[in-house]
DNA sequence: AGGGAACCGTAACCTGCCTCACAGTTCCCG
DNA sequence: CGGGAACTGTGAGGCAGGTTACGGTTCCCT
């Protein structure tokens, strides 16, 4: 049953998994512990991981490139709530115990690597690595400030604010730098941009010619910050 | 040392830390352990809990009555990001590891216990007891969801929308119900009520207004949904 | 009891941004 | 390499809600 690829992917599996935050301090032994209680797949740009139609009971990790995480209000709105790159974990944790739909869909923006584990698993795992609790505790935590911060953002600032903190915000995260500024990669429409910050299409093309013409950033199919 | 009255309020103390859900399910020996790890203070209404300028290596969970977490803008309006009641953690845990400033204050509502402990004692805690992990990670991830449940709601729908969601919840949480309908009971003022829904005092009276007339609800210094 | 502070109600104005509408550009794919 | 789909730029109109302003009510404290 151990063919060559299967072994090597095994292998491969277990190189991404040590390289995950979440997992650090681990003995190679306990990394190929956590290998053995997880599945791995592939997944292509634009593939779902996550939706409120599918069942509660698997907690994803990414391992390899990017994932937009968003919802969807009942008229089709869509707000993205943010990027996550490697060592996010997305699923509803709180069903550690009972379950709850999730409430956000989730797609790949690049391809990657997720692996896929039970919330049961996790919880053993946690139980017999305690650290992993608490690295996912300090995650957490991590986001649910973010979170807030954003909160704050969307009741009392503007959309130019809000706008140029989120291009702020994706240029130290996803930015290259240039001669000419830093380049955000990321390959977004304005539809996208406009869903993270919270309003139209419309509303973001003034917005950011609006800089343009204030000579703040350049753009073309990506921007400079 | 141990004065009848410090006898009297270290078993106090080991009664409500058994009452908290983040401690479910463990012997009254760790919980004693806890008790010790532990300082309790009482607090009275408005007092002061976290802020962002005080030193961010404090964790503090909540024991008995109620507290509101805001945050402040550079020009000094608020808002309120939530009222926490018996079993929330506040304070910065991702500084488990390296710290960083909270962001956010928190002040007493009602009188009320809070208990105190460092990062440190905490991540040892979770280290002896795993099972206080998963209920960290439970707690934080529903808070999680939430916030973002929150910032949909502050991104895509109006003043009066997002009133009658928060008027709901709170008469779900903090509700009494008489024979006219949900009381409130949280001695909210309206411009607290506008901090909770991003909105201004004025625009929040004008919307309260609205409800009445359309005979959704009655006020007087307190709601009736 | 009475005076001041905090809280509530309402109204006119002004602006940010959403809606609608459409023309111009880039890109992808046959 | 040409045609259609996806993306971008701009502009006019309308309305939700922030701003300003002020009078009335309730409450609390001495």
């Amino acid at each position: 049953m151990t063919t060559p690829t299967r072994t090597r992917s095994f292998s491969e599996k277990l190189g991404l998994l040590s390289e995950v935050a979440l997992f650090a301090g681990l003995s190679d032994a306990d990394i190929t512990a956590i290998g053995h209680a997880t599945t791995m797949t592939h997944c292509v740009r634009g593939q779902r991981i996550l939706s409120p139609d599918d069942p509660p009971d698997r907690i994803h990790i990414i391992k390899k490139g990017r994932v937009r995480v968003y919802r969807m209000s009942p008229d089709g709105k869509q707000l993205t709530l943010d990027i996550y790159e490697k060592g996010t974990i997305l699923g509803d944790m709180s069903l550690l115990g009972q379950g709850r739909l999730p409430e956000a869909y989730a797609e790949a923006i690049d391809e990657g690597v997720i692996c896929t584990i039970t919330p049961d698993e996790l919880r053993r795992l946690i139980e017999r690595h305690p650290s992993i609790g608490v690295n996912v505790i300090r995650h957490l935590s991590r986001r649910l400030q973010a979170a807030e911060r954003e909160l704050e953002a969307m009741a009392y600032q503007r959309v130019d604010q809000r706008l140029a903190r989120k291009l702020l915000d994706l240029g130290q995260r996803f930015g290259v730098s240039t001669e000419r500024g830093t380049l955000i990669q990321a390959r977004l429409t304005q539809q996208e941009l406009a869903e993270m910050v919270g309003t139209t299409r419309e509303t973001l093309a003034h917005t950011l010619a609006d800089f343009r013409r204030r000579g703040l950033l350049e753009t073309g199919h990506h921007q400079v910050v």
